[in-house]
DNA sequence: GGGGGAACTTAGCAGCAATTAT
DNA sequence: ATAATTGCTGCTAAGTTCCCCC
């Protein structure tokens, strides 16, 4: 009911206009005080100064929220984001719940482990059929476990040596992994355009069929109940499971929805319904909302079960053999049917995106290896050799008609020697970017209006790091735009503003429908062009109407080998990290707290320019209050203790030295109010980081823009452990460059 | 040079798992 | 032991770029 509700309201609140960038707090970047950085730092400077335009709006939508506690959701569904949030997706991957499994089993992470390792070792042969094989061993050892602990007691309190065990089996296991780990990057490339020699696989996973309702649920078309075709059903629970959803009132997904519906109906069907709005899917949505329910309150034992089904779904078709290592897939699984959502006002919200049969699929691996079997009574649209593509299976989408693929996890060799060229052209940049910057300041005097177009445009994209742009195609997909393909009715020209000479507004929706909005204070010449470029066009004309960004890249290509559009939002991301990491730093900066935060205010700094936001978390209103309350209660016994010493140190006086119990109590007194201020100060940084990052996103800049080499070589500077910065996955994906970077790296 | 397809990277969010607080 | 909170993973949409064909 409550989020419900929070939907309807947000929905309703939608010309509020209340905004994720507005309500940033930039104060980070008042700490981050360079004007070192060229480009970056003016811009993250002028976000935080430019603010203030519409800080009226922020406020009314703070104070609204104030009123209506619980609502932190409404923040977001201003104009631009409505989609963002409480968009839950039920989806049939849950499905498996249904599949009986009567192994229970338990899976210890040293049995897991175990296991893995000797897989990993017979793989190398034989690809095909160890995963059988130790899919057995993995049950014979857990029912084992399971048997032994319920003999043992029914709570499992671990002692002493068995914490210490464990402790040097995860040292043992660290150690395994790092020695199986294919070190690719000490090899020798292939030839251009070779992708890999050799390639086996299972082929993906399918998601399970649909299972029909049973008799007690029904349908009902005018109050009537009405027994539906098998097709028809299953996408009527589609839309039924997304009755929560805001999104089922939107007319468009509506009447996408609808058609789509009436499509897989039979004639009858059809004939019957013709109006969405009479039709009653009560039934079904409470059965389905009935199994969300049951799902979650699954015991223990049935939680394993279900676990350990799914774990050997990923053993059998998550991994596959290339170029004789075993490499993680990145998405074995096909995307289950459904109603698509886009993000944003899209088109084609509410369309039905079908299942993909084995007909539809195309594998690709090896001439030589043992061929995806289909699941039976199917096959393949087409069976190919192509080493010259990394992708191990396809499908065309029917919503987009896009080609969907099946490809390797980032901590493959193919997807990490990619990212470690794109940060090597990044680099490369660095030695060109100055004569780049010299020759389109210089375009934008040029007599012909593409040169100019794009020499503003390229402007643009490196000093914002915005996007290149591309043409999209009217009302195939949400009407965002990037770089290029900016409207006039995007910027706002302000001869001055808030004190500031030749101020352009951005205020547009980009990638995801995220919206930009900034105030940057340019050079004239920008100002100038802009001014010309605008006369006598219409809001929704483009703005650089003789540019497209193939032009742009091509003429960035013939400045440097590999430079795109894209390259600079790498390269400044990047230089940016590395000279806020060196001006954030400062000598008082002692405890592992202070120097973390200092990272993550360098990765802000990045994200702000990279413009990653995201919406802020429902509960961040109530945590933040207790994370206050915390310090309050800190403070308070700091407070306490410190008059505590006092008196300590005073009966210490007063009764000289006689008692040297009470030069001891002192001493206590004096340690427990430094414990005291250093607890203060570690929830105090916590605090500050957490409004920082309120509506800031860190992760998509941590993962895709910045060298992880800047931040491996600091951490070894600096004394912080890696994983304080990196997490697991994140330190597989760049375990090549944690392998090769020296502590005095420089990008 | 432009349209369209193919391939691959980038993106934010939901849901669950792990961790921490109570 | 349980509840609250945080962190991580999986998912898939939405971009960019390249390349082919005309």
């Amino acid at each position: 009911m409550g989020p419900e509700k929070d939907v309807a309201e947000s929905g309703k609140a939608k010309h509020k206009a209340s905004q994720l960038n507005k309500r940033r707090n930039d104060n980070e970047l008042a700490g981050a005080g360079g004007d070192a950085i060229q480009s970056t730092a003016e811009t993250t400077k002028s976000t935080e100064t430019t603010h203030n335009g519409k800080d009226m709006k922020v406020k009314a939508a703070k104070t609204e929220k104030l009123d209506s506690p619980s609502n932190s959701s409404e923040l977001d569904d201003g104009h631009f984001t409505t989609k963002k949030k409480g968009v839950k997706r039920k989806r049939i991957k849950d499905e498996p719940v249904d599949i009986p499994t009567s192994d229970a089993q338990k899976t210890s992470s040293s049995t897991k482990s175990k296991n893995k390792k000797k897989q990993h070792s017979v793989e190398e042969e034989n690809h095909a059929q160890p995963l059988k094989k130790n899919a057995e061993k993995i049950r014979e050892t857990d029912v084992k476990t399971e048997e032994g602990e319920k003999t043992v007691s029914k709570k499992p309190k671990k002692t002493k040596e068995e914490i210490k065990e464990a402790r040097e089996l995860k040292i043992r296991q660290k150690e395994e992994e790092e020695q199986k780990r294919w070190r690719w990057w000490e090899e020798e490339k292939y030839e251009a355009g070779v992708k890999w020699r050799f390639l086996e696989h299972k082929g993906p996973y399918f998601p399970p069929d649909y299972q029909p309702l049973p008799d007690n649920v029904h349908f009902y078309y005018k109050g009537k109940r009405v027994k539906l075709s098998l097709a028809a059903e299953e996408v009527a629970v589609f839309f039924a499971q997304m009755l929560d959803h805001e999104y089922t009132t939107k007319k468009v997904f509506r009447e996408n929805f609808f058609t789509d519906w009436r499509k897989v109906m039979t004639h009858e069907e059809r004939l019957f319904i013709q109006d969405l709005d009479k039709c009653d899917f009560g039934e079904i949505h409470a059965m389905y909302q009935a199994k969300v329910e049951e799902k979650k309150n699954m015991s223990k034992e049935e939680k394993l079960v279900l676990k350990e089904a799914n774990q050997k779904i990923v053993d059998e078709f998550g991994y596959c053999l290339l170029d004789h290592h075993r490499e993680r897939i990145g998405n074995f699984k096909i995307e289950p049917p459904g109603l698509f959502r886009g993000r944003g006002e899209h088109p084609k919200q509410g369309m039905l995106k079908k299942r993909i049969q084995p007909e539809d699929v195309i594998i690709n691996c090896s001439k030589e290896s043992s061929i995806p079997v289909p699941p039976a009574g199917h096959h393949w649209k087409e069976v190919r050799h192509d080493n010259s593509v990394t992708w191990l299976a396809s499908w065309t989408e029917n919503v987009q008609g896009g080609i969907k693929y099946v490809m390797l996890n980032a901590n493959s060799k193919l997807k990490g020697e990619k990212d470690w060229e794109k940060f090597e052209v990044a680099r490369k940049l660095k030695t060109h970017v100055d004569g780049i910057r010299k020759q389109y300041l210089e375009d934008m005097k040029a007599r012909e209006m593409h040169i100019r177009q794009r020499a503003v445009a390229l402007y643009f994209i490196d000093k914002l790091a915005l996007r290149a742009g591309n043409e999209k195609e009217e009302g195939e997909t949400a009407d965002t735009v990037g770089c290029c393909s900016l409207r006039v009715e995007h910027i706002t020209l302000h001869k001055q503003l808030d004190g500031k000479d030749c101020v352009v507004e951005f205020d547009f929706l980009g990638k995801d429908s995220i919206r930009y909005y900034n105030k940057v204070p340019v050079i004239s010449k920008v100002f100038k062009n802009l001014k010309i470029f605008m006369e006598n066009k219409d809001p929704v004309d483009e703005l650089f109407d003789r540019l497209t960004t193939t032009m742009l890249n091509k003429h960035l290509s013939s400045l440097m080998p590999g430079l795109t559009a894209k390259v600079f939002r790498t390269y400044n991301a990047s230089i940016t990290l590395q000279q806020q990491l060196q001006e954030l730093a400062n000598e008082s900066m002692d405890s592992d707290a202070e120097k973390l935060l200092c990272y993550n205010r360098a990765n802000r700094a990045v994200a702000i320019l990279c413009n990653h936001q995201r919406a802020p978390p429902k509960t961040f209103e109530q945590s933040m209050a207790n994370l206050q309350a915390k310090i309050d209660t800190r403070k308070e016994q700091l407070a306490l203790a410190k008059v505590e010493l006092k008196q300590a140190k005073k009966d210490a006086k007063e009764k000289g030295n006689s008692d040297p119990k009470l030069q001891i109590v002192v001493e206590k007194k004096e340690a427990a109010v430094k414990r005291c201020k250093e607890r203060l100060l570690k929830l105090e940084v916590q605090a500050t980081d957490r409004e920082e990052n309120k509506q800031i996103a860190l992760g998509t800049s941590k993962l895709n823009y910045l060298d992880p080499r800047i931040s491996v070589a600091w951490c070894k500077r600096m004394g912080v452990p890696l994983e304080k910065i990196y997490n697991k996955t994140q330190r597989d994906k760049f375990a090549w460059a944690i392998d090769m970077t020296d502590i005095d790296f420089e990008f």
